[in-house]
DNA sequence: GCCAACGTTGGC
DNA sequence: GCCAACGTTGGC
């Protein structure tokens, strides 16, 4: 089993939403990275989800993949912002998958505290900010579902 | 709202 | 294939 670490805006999706709705489609990434990093997912897999551009940003619940990667359809509606012309139905360019609500941690764990615990220093998003899918240790994973739960 | 980091685009 | 310009992310 893999373990990975999403990130959502509050005001766009939160865990809350998520909660609300059970599941949902991890639509719009429009980075390689990124997309990469979700067509390694498999069904199972337990992503640490966490609130960027939030006061403070930090991981706040954990949710499970419950399909793997398929083309995001958002590419080929010019109506959204997700569009893009580049993209054909041969080749499909972008990558979505699902995931389900699992938990929602009962403390927020900080990105100042991911950065300054011990066994987490090398967590890609306490390295390196702007990646919005990227992968994460079972040990790291444990390690900041102990700090939430005390 | 600012701006640093960094990814992408496109001219050459 | 280099690299400058530009756009986006996301912490602060």
């Amino acid at each position: 089993m893999q373990c990975w670490l999403m990130k959502s805006e509050p005001d766009v999706y939160s865990i809350d939403d998520l909660e609300r709705d059970g599941s949902t489609y991890w639509e719009g990434v429009r980075n390689y990275s990124a997309r990469n990093n979700m067509r390694k997912m498999t069904v199972g897999d337990l992503v640490l989800y966490y609130h960027s551009n939030a006061k403070p940003p930090g991981v706040v619940g954990v949710a499970r993949v419950i399909k793997e990667a398929y083309a995001d359809p958002h590419q080929w509606d010019r109506n959204s912002k997700y569009f893009d012309a580049k993209s054909t139905r041969d080749d499909p360019r972008w990558s979505m998958v699902d995931v389900e609500f699992v938990e929602k941690l009962p403390a927020l764990v900080p990105l100042d505290t991911l950065k300054t615990t011990k066994g987490l220093e090398e967590m890609v998003v306490a390295k390196r900010g702007r990646l919005s899918v990227q992968p994460v240790t079972e040990k790291e994973f444990e390690i900041v579902k102990r700090i939430a739960h005390g």
